[in-house]
DNA sequence: ATTCCAGTCCTAATTAATGGGAAAAAGGCG
DNA sequence: CGCCTTTTTCCCATTAATTAGGACTGGAAT
């Protein structure tokens, strides 16, 4: 337990108290929940106002701050995925009409890298950077499945949570589906996130057959019936191939 | 100059030193540019990546991490006019068939707050995050008009940079255009950061009359003919005033 | 095999962060 | 309007943590 810790990691963790939770926080609060005294953490919140990472507001709280609206930008963009998936995705938006997701596993979660939305008044909304659980929604397990089964547990918060009635919580039953996601190769949730929602889901490898992200589309379930999702899947493996491809020479 | 600046902010400064033109950086660079021996920089680098903020590419190079597209998402949202305003933009949009813009003085540039895209395929594209110079479009002549006068000049990058033929790069007449802005309360602007595009901007206020947001509706030329924009205008103040409304009463 | 880098590790010296508490703003309330 | 509370800044001696120089490792390229 390392309560005093360098001052470069305390300086990070103050933003990284920030969450959707608890978008805003007192300097009390912030000294508590970091351990530092008061007159330290004033330091801290100084020095991040003063380069825009937080902000003050009307009342007598902190949020994060404007510059790292800007790092938003950057940071899915540039990444090779992303980068070389967009168009390709862009391409399964028109065909599908529906929303297509980039996701990636980060720090315990499925994060969306790169979104685009379905041009239909109703349809799934998602944005990047939005952080979703790992063990529900295909563009989250298609993630999960491809880790070493020992290590599954320790990316997923135990017990599971119910999102509703259809969010798989067994442990046994999560790992038997993830089984059966990497031998057909693709994955296919219903309502397991929101009621109402189909997902369809594939990997995307990198070199040595890493997974590097999961690519998925999203659509309401009353328009997504067999014939569409099977539509969907085949439209999906194309772009997953053709992404493969780019990235391979890409990246050399 | 700050040879020996504080640990915090020498971490902060690593992340800024990445943007658009740079999105790649070698540890040595980055030592380079943050005046830091090798050995040091590298423990900023670590700390860095541990915690998401940054990570490696695969040419020794390091780029920012997907932690901070998760900020993205939060540091907008949370911003009292973002969150405000936005159903207001929502329903701009859908009445002027146009993307609607909030931006925001940062910085010395213009970043965008909030964005609702028009439903069509030919379209102004803007993100959140992205960021502009002030001396151009109104999105950004608007929020340039309401600062104290003197102090215009210490906000641009003078000279001014040209991006199309109709962009002002003389400072007095950009003057000149920014009392005019302020005597009318609105402003109108064509190709001057694209060509092809024309904005519309009406100024947000806040408490004691400070300039909190500038509001704006951008489309391509040949559709904002002089009655569109008229019409636009008009949606503009009233969309303002009722986010300032909104503003007054929740910000007390 | 050799060279060249990227990246890590080690350590003594000293710098630069710490934190206790005082003081000063900033609000709130009668 | 002045008093009281809370938030924020300032001060400064102490000391703990950062620094930086260079050795070391390990991989890739020639």
């Amino acid at each position: 337990m390392s309560q005093s810790s360098s001052t470069a990691e305390n300086v990070l963790d103050v933003l990284l108290l920030f969450d959707a939770s608890r978008p805003e926080l007192t300097a009390e609060q912030i000294s508590r929940l970091i351990g530092a005294p008061r007159s330290t953490t004033y330091r801290y919140i100084r020095t991040l106002r003063d380069k825009g990472f937080l902000e003050a507001t009307a009342h007598d709280t902190f949020r994060l701050g404007p510059r790292l609206l800007q790092f938003a930008r950057l940071a899915g963009r540039q990444e090779d995925v992303g980068r070389i998936a967009l168009p390709f995705m862009e391409e399964l938006c028109q065909k599908t009409r529906e929303t297509v997701l980039l996701t990636r596993l980060f720090d315990g979660h499925a994060v969306c890298v790169e979104r685009v939305e379905a041009p239909q008044a109703v349809r799934i909304t998602f944005e990047r950077g939005q952080i979703q659980p790992l063990h529900a929604d295909a563009s989250s397990k298609i993630l999960l499945a491809y880790i070493s089964e020992k290590r599954v547990e320790d990316y997923l918060p135990l017990p599971l949570n119910a999102f509703t009635p259809d969010t798989v919580t067994d442990l046994d039953e999560l790992k038997t589906q993830l089984r059966q996601i990497r031998r057909q190769g693709y994955c296919v949730s219903e309502g397991e996130v929101d009621a109402g929602a189909t997902s369809v889901a594939v990997p995307i490898f990198g070199r040595r057959g890493r997974l590097v992200a999961g690519l998925s589309v999203a659509g309401p379930t009353y328009r997504m019936d067999e014939s569409a999702v099977e539509h969907t899947l085949g439209l999906l493996r194309d772009a997953a191939a053709a992404i493969e491809e780019e990235l391979a020479s890409t990246n050399l």
